[in-house]
DNA sequence: GAGTTTGAAACT
DNA sequence: CAGTTTCAAACTC
């Protein structure tokens, strides 16, 4: 399994960059003019992409892809099932000449191989997929790749379900029974690239009619255009690696990857971005399945066998047991994703799942019958991707509780992230809060998977899942709790409607006890609150936005469905107070994002991830559960306040001198100054060796949970910004800095160059587009630019936006020989102007923190808000108050206002790049640093 | 299991 | 806005 993916990611990636390079003549023909027509069903597919590349940036990680078993595995099981997709789609769509050859050659061939296999082997389409990986890296999704696979399912499921199993609606069910079989056909491949791929979907498209209409949602959903230059490149390099690939999807074992999978059931939770991407499954679900009709089905799978399969899903979840509640939680979610999407199956499956709820039930009902088997191991293939990855990637958990949703968001790295984590909760509250009843989630998941039961489930999956991506993740996380919360309560869903007092009623210290065994696999954490009703923020329950359950042991509890206008009304207070108060704390750099959705799901623990407001201990050296930032498995960041810290998964004072070393680049002063504790630090890091490439950060350097994540940072961001090359080459050319970052960033850079060379060509098409629509929405002046402070200056909003943006524009200007070169530039020479190290210190964490709040956990409507909101004061010791982005107006608006764009600019950037050397002393130095850096730039 | 410590959240 | 209080979790015994 990992061993064939590794394998085979590679070739993937070299085959995909050079059959895109070569083959993209042959594949543009056809496939291009595919695509020009079909754009939509390719933006949709990139939508998810581009979405997530926005946010996180995901073309980046590709880099660490080809380096990591987990961007194989994700990727290649992207690419794989584009490969089978392509085959199918091949199949399916000999009108598309690209197709025609992998078709007839991988029709012939490995289809029959694969039906083979598969026939041992259901899951085989989703491994194989995963093993084929070029196009993964690009998806760079593994959820993605999960969903095309869960699409393939549920495609081909249709296809069955219209053949053999009848059952249309339940198609879903089908559809991941048939996802097995699928395995073999070719029309699910096709689905499956039409997900991934833009022209796979075109071909797809043309040859369904009632596809067409689910792709030209999708197309909708998918708003990027530019993506489609990407798929087309997918689609060629998928073609070129169909035939490579071919043979390597045979050998693949579709049990291989739904146990890698498995295995990521704990992980799972770490790939948020699975969350997401269950959400962006499920659209690619009501795609495929509105395609998937059409689609003859060649695969026969028999339903028990399916699900038998299923089965397998759930009892890998089970039995990451401890990953537990929350692997079940993820295993649920994505179960229940799946069932959203595929109605019920994985519910159906597990015993656990009975907690869900009637949604569930209801959907799980046909699928049950039919084979809800098949859908876990979609779940799990949706989820597994990242977790594909392994198991082992598991990500720092995000033990808290509150954190679930940090957590989630985190991981999700989309930009939506955040934003839906916020919306989910207001949103959702109703809903997805009480997720302790799966009610609610299912209610929730009910919204999504109920389009595919409706006659236009596709469309309104994809509306929904576009929509609902929010709800999702908060269901996601919600239903994670509600998981767990089910399975140990299994039928006590009904309780849900009892009244808080009941779980009152129960001792609070048992229940307690009970949560913190529960929530030591790091499911959901339950209250024991006594006096303040769980209608603030002391509740963990409510924080999270869900609704508590019985393993809370609160006491006159309000925070429940039956209530659920007060709590509404509180949170409204509690948001009017402090828009961000829900949304979720933790936030991870964007630079981290693409990486950690392309790379690796492990990466959810984002080493660079940091908590929003920050902590303010003193005594617990931040190396307790009452850090928040340690509960939160990220290191302390300068947003922080603490005192003597020493937070293992990172000290702020090394997040701080990351930050300096990218002011550095606008300074050289503080290079100088930095040099001696980065040539030590550098020394010590693993940054010498261009494979560990760990930053220093001690999060990374010592954190358990977030070393590989932290690794695939270091590759990530400094792949990411890749642009790597680009980056690598500003960093030393442009950048005085000390040779020594530079140095390092370099040897990190020129160890990734290579795939993000190749990858950076991909990646650089999507840049365009994401630059493109970063012009869109804003025309954000390169981070560089002060226009983009200057806009924030006003409105934080504006900042917030263009931070993104700048993430954006960075790679964009990657892509961009140009921008490239200034994106690079900016966060290099752009020092923040700001003196102070209050400045300092609230803009790092506005730039770290803010930024990523802004972009990721602002919620849209504080996005707004914030614009007009005061800013959060990073100074103030608590800013527990924050509203985001007012420091950075500040900072910037005195002189900076570029400088600050150019922070925010750099604090992406510094994310990539890691924090060579130990922090400075701080404030002080790193205050002057600024201001030389600041005068700097003013040279500049 | 009780009590203490801790730091966030809420309040003034 | 700073300081204080309240709160509940985390921790210790």
């Amino acid at each position: 399994m990992d061993s064939p993916k590794p394998s085979e990611s590679p070739i993937s990636h070299s085959s995909a960059p050079a059959s895109a390079t070569s083959s993209s003549s042959p594949l543009q023909e056809s496939p291009f003019s595919n695509y020009l027509s079909s754009l939509s069903p390719i933006k949709h597919d990139k939508a998810p992409h581009v979405a997530q590349g926005f946010l996180g940036l995901n073309y980046p990680p590709l880099v660490f892809t080809s380096p990591r078993i987990n961007t194989l595995g994700r990727p290649q099981s992207s690419s794989v099932e584009i490969c089978q997709n392509g085959e199918g789609d091949k199949k399916r769509t000999h009108e598309s000449c690209i197709l025609e050859r992998s078709v007839t050659e991988l029709q012939e061939g490995l289809v029959i191989d694969i039906k083979k296999e598969d026939d041992d082997k259901e899951n085989v389409s989703v491994q194989p997929s995963s093993s084929s990986g070029c196009v993964d890296e690009y998806l760079a999704d593994p959820v993605e790749a999960d969903c095309v696979n869960s699409s393939y399912a549920v495609n081909s499921n249709l296809n069955q379900s219209n053949n053999a199993l009848q059952s249309p609606v339940n198609g879903f069910v089908d559809s991941k029974k048939i996802k097995i079989d699928n395995k073999n056909n070719a029309g699910r491949e096709v689905d499956a690239v039409q997900l991934l791929c833009g022209p796979s979907e075109e071909g797809i498209e043309r040859k369904l009619g009632p596809d067409g209409k689910s792709l030209k949602i999708e197309n909708e959903q998918g708003a990027a255009q530019g993506l489609s230059d990407e798929f087309q490149k997918f689609e060629s390099d998928t073609f070129d690696l169909l035939s490579s690939k071919e043979k390597e999807c045979k050998n693949l074992d579709p049990q291989k990857v739904v146990e890698d999978h498995g295995g990521g059931c704990n992980g799972f939770l770490q790939q948020l971005p699975g969350s997401l991407q269950g959400v962006q499954s499920c659209e690619d679900f009501a795609e495929n399945v509105g395609g998937d009709v059409d689609v003859p089905v060649h695969s026969t799978i028999h339903d028990l066998e399916a699900s038998e399969l299923q089965r397998g899903m759930s009892r890998r979840c089970l039995q990451f047991g401890e990953a537990q509640p929350q692997a079940r939680a993820n295993c649920g979610i994505s179960t229940n994703l799946v069932d959203n999407i595929i109605p019920s199956a994985s519910l159906a499956t597990t015993s656990e799942t009975e907690g869900l709820g009637p949604s569930h039930l209801d959907l799980s009902v046909t699928s049950r019958t039919r084979q809800p088997i098949n859908l876990p191991q979609l779940a799990i293939n949706m989820i597994p991707q990242c977790y594909g990855e392994k198991s082992s990637l598991t990500v720092p958990k995000p033990s808290g509780i509150g954190l679930h949703l940090n957590s989630i968001v985190n991981a999700i790295p989309m930009a939506q992230g955040g934003s839906a984590s916020m919306k989910l909760a207001q949103a959702t509250k109703s809903t997805c809060q009480s997720t302790e009843n799966m009610d609610g989630c299912s209610d929730a998941f009910e919204k999504v998977s109920a389009p595919p039961q409706d006659v236009t489930p596709e469309v309104k999956v994809c509306t929904i899942a576009d929509s609902a991506v929010s709800e999702s993740l908060s269901a996601m996380e919600s239903t994670e709790c509600n998981m767990i919360l089910n399975t140990k309560r299994k039928l006590s869903s009904d309780q849900d409607g009892d009244s808080d007092e009941v779980f009152d009623q129960q001792s609070p210290k048992k229940k307690r006890k009970k949560l913190s065994n529960s929530t030591d696999g790091e499911g959901c954490k339950r209250c024991n609150c006594k006096k303040t009703k769980c209608l603030k923020l002391y509740c963990d329950c409510f924080a999270a936005g869900i609704y508590c359950t019985e393993p809370c042991s609160c006491q006159g509890c309000f925070n429940r469905p039956e209530h659920a206008d007060k709590v509404l009304e509180t949170r409204k207070l509690i948001e009017s107070r402090n828009p961000l108060a829900f949304a979720p704390k933790i936030v991870q750099p964007f630079t981290e994002f693409p990486l950690s959705n392309r790379e690796d799901g492990n990466r959810k623990t984002p080493t660079s991830a940091r908590h929003k407001r920050g902590c303010n201990c003193k005594r617990s050296m931040c190396l307790k559960k009452y850090c928040e930032c340690y509960q939160s498995n990220v290191g302390c960041s300068i947003g922080c306040r603490c005192e003597g810290c020493k937070n293992v998964y990172g000290k702020k004072e090394d997040y701080c001198v990351t930050e300096e070393m990218f002011n550095r680049s606008g300074g050289e002063r503080l290079e100088s100054r930095l040099t001696a504790k980065l040539k030590t630090d550098f020394l010590h890091s693993d940054l010498c060796d261009p494979h560990h490439l760990t930053p220093l950060t001690p999060s990374f350097q010592c954190s358990d949970h977030g070393k590989k994540a932290s690794i695939s940072r270091l590759l990530s961001r400094r792949c990411l910004p890749s642009p790597e090359s680009d980056l690598t080459i500003l960093s030393h050319a442009k950048s005085p800095r000390s040779p020594r970052t530079s140095d390092s960033n370099d040897m990190l850079l020129e160890t990734s160059k290579e795939k993000l060379d190749i990858e950076s060509y991909f990646e650089g098409i999507s840049y365009d587009n994401v630059v493109a629509l970063a012009d869109e929405f804003h025309h954000t002046p390169l981070p560089n630019h002060p226009s983009t402070v200057v806009g924030s200056s006003s409105s934080k909003a504006s900042e917030l936006t263009n931070l993104p943006r700048f993430q954006l524009d960075p790679r964009s200007g990657s892509l961009t020989s140009a921008g490239s070169l200034r994106w690079h530039t900016p966060p290099i020479t752009p020092m923040s102007p700001l003196d102070e190290n209050k400045n300092l210190q609230g803009l790092d964490p506005a730039d770290g923190g803010l930024f990523d709040i802004l972009e990721d956990d602002m919620p849209e409507i504080l996005k707004d808000t914030s614009m007009t909101i005061k800013p959060v004061k990073a100074g103030s010791p608590n800013g527990k108050r924050v509203s985001p982005p007012h420091n950075l107006h500040q900072l910037g608006s005195s002189s900076a206002g570029p400088l600050r764009s150019g922070r925010k600019f750099i604090l992406k950037a510094v994310p990539s790049f890691p924090p060579l050397t130990p922090c400075i002393d701080s404030k002080g130095s790193s205050t002057q640093s600024r201001n030389d850096l600041q005068e700097n730039r003013s040279n500049d």
